[in-house]
DNA sequence: TGCAAAATAGTACGATCGTTCGTATAATGC
DNA sequence: GCATTATACGAACGATCGTACTATTTTGCA
């Protein structure tokens, strides 16, 4: 990796933590460039505009959860082994500690949810994939023949997603430290009602 | 109403627009008075901070929650046709057509949620009090055999409050035109689960 | 109708925004 | 070890940010 790459991965690595908390938007390449010892022209020089700097950190954010949650789970066994392991990740990942303001693609949904542009078509991409890996997930525990096979895999997928919400909500805003218990416990029921 | 305070009103009905797509942040002194015909000074006397402008906004906000959501649910009748009017309510609420940006809850929830100061401060107690609104009307539900007794109230308010998360995420994100087919299964799917 | 008070406008401030440009320094390939 | 390219810097740009002052208009009441 050249000095440039590397550079740049710090950079998204800074401008990420960032922009958890203030949001693409509140990141600034000011502070950011200020924050990491560099210029901001030298900054800026990376990435030739703002909305350049924050899809990249989006495209970052998103390799990050493929590598961090979705495959590691894939590894575990096909069916509801694997369901349990995207939840577990999927929580834990919601609950990151390195970084200050949680989940940076939750944060950005909300946040470029009706703002068109590069950064929100990306974002619907990479969500519809997500949601569509636990969907995946969920024919396959029916083909395995834990799940009942008139499940809705889809609307396994929008269940499985609203709890990863709710807990955000409750973990992050209103501090509640039973969030973890809540979103367990509405887990559990979820797979209940999707078993054979 | 004094002149000032009609003048009031207006301001914060756009800066609520304004906020629900760009956030709390991103509603800006000078984009606000422009579109209201309005000089930078002329409104910003009627708040004297911009910290203010968005408390203002903020409470604006959860009282037409509260007497656009809450109350009017609460003439239904105690029990399950409560919470059925508690869920319609909310979910028009979050689809509401004047917010170019969706629910501005939802937005400040993200957007707060880790940045300390006295608008978390009174969101977070609103919100509180929204899911204890939840809880509470659950509560009844027992009371009045609509519910099984050992159901866990705070726990329903939980599961409640996450599929209009999740609502929010497929309708104003993905665009999903099957969202409200999806909230409205999960919903039927936890009533059912909550029965007596 | 006149007058104090309330409401709005005007102007200016320092700070910071994203961005451009020219230049210096550091790393790389031969 | 040198030439070339990649990388970073410094200064400056116009625009806009929130906010402070003062002046002007408008309003509501005696």
């Amino acid at each position: 990796m050249g000095k440039g790459a590397e550079t740049r991965e710090r950079i998204l690595d800074q401008a990420a933590r960032i922009a958890s908390r203030d949001g693409l938007e509140g990141l600034t390449i000011g502070t950011l460039s200020s924050e990491l010892g560099l210029s901001k022209s030298g900054l800026f020089a990376h990435f030739g505009s703002k909305d350049e700097l924050q899809l990249q950190v989006l495209q970052a954010a998103v390799q990050r959860f493929e590598y961090g949650v979705i495959r590691p789970a894939l590894t575990a066994p096909r069916g509801e082994p694997r369901i349990r392991a995207l939840f577990d990740r999927w929580i834990s990942w919601v609950n990151q500690e390195d970084m200050p303001g949680g989940c940076i693609l939750i944060a950005a949904s909300v946040e470029l949810d009706d703002r068109p542009g590069l950064q929100r078509d990306f974002l619907v991409q990479a969500h519809r994939a997500r949601v569509a890996a636990l969907a995946k997930a969920a024919r396959i525990a029916i083909e395995a023949g834990h799940f009942r096979p008139d499940l809705d895999p889809e609307q396994f997928a929008f269940d499985f997603y609203s709890i990863t919400l709710g807990y955000n909500d409750s973990k992050r805003l209103l501090r509640d430290p039973r969030a973890d218990d809540r979103a367990r416990d509405a887990f559990e029921r979820l797979l209940a009602s999707c078993r054979a």
